[in-house]
DNA sequence: TCTGGGGTCCTAGGACCC
DNA sequence: TCTGGGGTCCTAGGACCC
């Protein structure tokens, strides 16, 4: 069974019989941190920090003799300096921890196809259909475990459950380097002594507001009258805490779940005043906003603006186009527009960014004008985009190859 | 202490339509 | 002359997560 040990780990360092923890949460132990040892074996056991070392930066990530010091991932560099002299600061290789991933992530998939992604080092597995093959949840977990160490190098932590949001608490409680079941019938005695940041969505504010209140525990939120969450947090928000707080997630592990936005921001290693300037940036952005959806094959309906002023104000703009683009000159332009709405001199941004947002895949309408896919025109293909622009698109000069690069017209003119 | 960059989800108000 | 309710879309802001 469970049991805590000296660092305040909860872990199964015992097999457990059980069957029903079928979802799996595998989250990698100091992640970026851990990629960087690799490289520097001369800095295992020293308090580490990878980020850029100047002012405006905070930590990416951090080993755990450097979280010894209280430094944590997203806290200001300044800060985390001052806590720990002595850390070694290494800059970010994100294109390392992106391969890294991809090879822990085909771990995974040799014992399930049931993977569903959560970022860079994470990743949740539904085991049911693996149980037969591999054994109990426990024996898949530390199988899996063995299997990323071996592969990789580096560690992982497992939590085994019967929902995700369970299976991730489960994992967060055993870090690092550690596995721990939690049976269906167990979940609400491992859930309700937990504090309410435990649960997913629980912030700061939230938390504040909850203490306010009285509540402090899982236990706490799961005897308050549903209506009392509701009238606190939203309907939304105050029906999925008291689901939560009884160990009740619908959601399912989704192996398709696709990008609903794409962007890209900046923050400025000094404040920028010159409109031009910041024009310039956005292109920079736009063009990197473009090149991803395309490899996406996503075209974006609607563009946002944000913009971050010295003070940490920050504006977001948005307009919904009157069709889906994938172009940085047009995404450019629009940002630009959005942004000479705003634009007063003297105003110092600190940070400018551009999305794309309500993502359609790109197929259906680039059929039309994209140069590099012959045209074939199938009655599913003239539904589709008589539906999307009218009939009047389908004339027969917009089917000749090469007159293909024009927009229908009409598409142009209610735009912004 | 002074706050990155990638995202998701929720709320609320207004427009617009039936 | 004054006034309904529901549904959907759009926009802006904020909390939250990794």
């Amino acid at each position: 069974m469970s049991k805590q040990d000296g660092r305040n780990r909860l872990v199964s360092d015992q097999p457990v019989a059980d069957v029903t923890a079928t979802v799996l949460h595998v989250d990698m132990d100091a992640f970026f941190a851990s990629v960087e040892l690799l490289d520097r074996p001369d800095l295992v056991g020293l308090p580490v920090i990878v980020g850029h070392d100047s002012d405006r930066s905070v930590v990416t990530a951090a080993t755990y003799e450097a979280r010894k010091y209280g430094i944590n991932s997203a806290m200001p560099m300044a800060v985390a300096k001052r806590r720990c002299p002595g850390a070694v600061i290494v800059e970010p290789h994100f294109e390392k921890y992106q391969a890294k991933s991809r090879a822990v992530m085909r771990v995974f998939e040799q014992f399930t196809p049931q993977v569903e992604r959560l970022g860079i080092d994470e990743a949740f597995l539904d085991v049911a259909g693996a149980l037969r093959l591999y054994g109990t949840p426990w024996e898949i977990g530390q199988a899996i475990r063995r299997a990323v160490f071996a592969e990789t190098g580096l560690h992982c932590s497992v939590g085994a459950a019967s929902t995700k949001f369970v299976a991730k608490l489960a994992s967060s409680r055993s870090k690092p380097d550690g596995l721990l079941v939690v049976p269906a019938a167990d979940t609400v005695a491992f859930l309700h002594p937990q504090p309410v940041s435990a649960l997913w969505g629980v912030g700061g504010k939230t938390q504040e507001t909850l203490e306010n209140r009285g509540l402090r525990t899982v236990g706490d939120l799961a005897t308050t009258p549903l209506g009392s969450l509701v009238s606190l947090l939203g309907p939304a928000g105050g029906q999925r805490l008291h689901d939560l707080a009884w160990g009740r997630d619908p959601r399912r592990v989704d192996t398709a779940v696709g990008e609903k936005s794409i962007g890209h921001e900046v923050t400025f290693g000094t404040d920028l005043t010159d409109r031009d300037a910041v024009a310039r940036e956005l292109l920079r952005l736009s063009e990197k906003v473009a090149v991803r959806m395309r490899r996406a094959e996503v075209q974006a309906r609607t563009l946002a603006l944000k913009v971050r002023y010295t003070d940490f104000t920050t504006l977001t703009r948005s307009r919904t186009l009157a069709e889906p683009t994938d172009v940085a000159r047009r995404i450019h332009l629009e940002a630009v527009e959005l942004y000479d709405v705003l634009h007063k001199p003297g105003n110092r941004i600190r940070l400018i960014g551009v999305r794309g947002e309500n993502l359609v895949p790109t197929a259906a309408s680039n059929a039309l004008w994209d140069d590099d896919a012959p045209w074939r025109e199938t009655e599913t293909t003239v539904d589709a985009v008589t539906a999307r622009f009218g009939a009047g698109v389908l004339r027969p000069a917009s089917l000749v190859r090469g007159a293909s690069q024009q927009r229908p017209p009409h598409a142009r003119q209610d735009i912004g």
